[in-house]
DNA sequence: TTTTATTGTCTACATTTGAGACAATAAAAT
DNA sequence: ATTTTATTGTCTCAAATGTAGACAATAAAA
């Protein structure tokens, strides 16, 4: 969160992003925890510049708030009850945390732009996690990977966006062929298999989830994966990104 | 659209409405005509007010704009590149109608205000026809349902906001079961396929549309519909609203 | 050389989907 | 009254797809 200015942005209009990552056999979900006094978390939002479209904004706010960039990122849904505003959390915040804050964090001017009612539209970004280094900003104590049925307590809505989010992303899965956008450039059709079964929370069996997938004819097998392993080592595949 | 005041309305953020229905076999949507020279189709849009939700404007707006209320409403997508403004369109209007216009339309800062860079968000209703009687408003010469597959020339990127609503529509009409609200209370298994062969615009076998649909077992039969015709009479069909 | 754990694939079976056939029937034509 | 016509409702069979069990292949340890 920058400093908003009336004049740069749009007004009462925010975006929120909800990074899902893959790791451990786990869908994670990358929160940061805000540096003050109070657990305060909160999904990586900012604003949309008079001058930038909405997925561009959306691109700039995941880099600037995370440091992640050329990602599969798309919105899924528009959060825009009547109520809608920060300005509880905030007031909290401030509460809690008045010895530290002078007024140099917040003037009088801002916290009224920023405490308005607010529409936020919500992006979901795939992203491979060993491609990428969430980089924790100036206003983040730290910023982390959560399990997605496991998360922290976080301010206003964001716990409903995360659950539709992860909603878009189930119904999406096949139609799109976005699974891979989570896995390393390689990968075994276990790996695979796992990712799966920790975004729909169920078991698939294993003949058939490997017939299904390769059925898909969107994958290229390689050389074996030798892992040390005392059992048969596993083909590696790899998306073919003419099907994307 | 009222005359937008500064305070009542979120600045630069409006709602557009797609509004489907279903007559003469045909998959249709309700498009004004301006009332001005220069033939400029919009879809009914509005702006959300401080003290209202998103759906809420979203129904304010389309009773306002059409008289329509009550009936299925539901986001499909946002629309927000950076150029998105209305303000070419504005000035060919009154560029066209400067005779007519003295200054009782709109004034100057009504036009800063009306003309900035405007993220939409896009809404899509289901109508019965036979229910609902589109009025129009003072600002329209006319308010006309136009085939979804030849509709008028209209103002920015509406045209794109259809298509995008259409598709929406398809990936939902079964999985939410919302084909019934095009349709009247009661009707037969053929209107019920010429409904859906309007929508996605091919042929289904007759046989086993009728066997998918009924083993959907969401319907009620009720007793036949004698038209006069000189062949077997259909059954009349309802949907059952405890499935919904 | 045997054992162990896991992989890749095959087959048998069940379920769903697709295409053709046909009896039922409302009203017009004979 | 009987035949004809157009359309409806449903049945059957084949094809495609999905599900479950089985088993050979194999990398490394025992």
């Amino acid at each position: 969160m920058h400093s908003p200015s009336e004049q740069d942005y749009i007004e009462q209009l925010s975006i929120d992003c909800v990074i899902f990552g893959y790791q451990d056999s786990q869908l994670n979900v990358l929160v940061p925890k805000l540096n003050f006094k109070g657990d305060f978390c909160a999904l990586p939002s900012g604003f949309i510049y008079q001058s930038e479209g909405i997925d561009q904004a959306a691109r700039r706010i995941l880099e600037e708030r995370t440091g992640i960039k050329d990602i599969y990122l798309e919105q899924f849904r528009v959060f825009g009850d009547s109520p809608r505003t920060n300005k509880s959390f905030l007031e909290r915040l401030i509460q809690l945390n008045e010895d530290e804050l002078g007024d140099q964090h917040f003037n009088r001017k801002e916290f009224d732009w920023i405490t308005r009612r607010f529409v936020s539209i919500g992006y979901y970004a795939l992203v491979d996690v060993n491609k990428v280094v969430p980089k924790k900003t100036g206003i983040d104590e730290s910023i982390n990977w959560y399990p997605v049925r496991a998360l922290p307590e976080m301010i206003m809505d964001h716990a409903e966006m995360v659950q539709s989010a992860l909603h878009t992303l189930q119904l999406n899965l096949d139609e799109k062929l976005i699974a891979f956008n989570l896995l390393p450039e390689t990968f075994t059709m276990r790996d695979l298999q796992e990712l799966y079964e920790s975004i729909f929370d169920r078991a698939f069996p294993r003949n058939n989830f490997q017939k299904k997938i390769l059925d898909l004819d969107v994958l290229e097998r390689l050389e074996k994966k030798f892992t040390g392993a005392a059992n048969k080592a596993p083909f590696l595949y790899r998306f073919r990104k003419e099907n994307a």
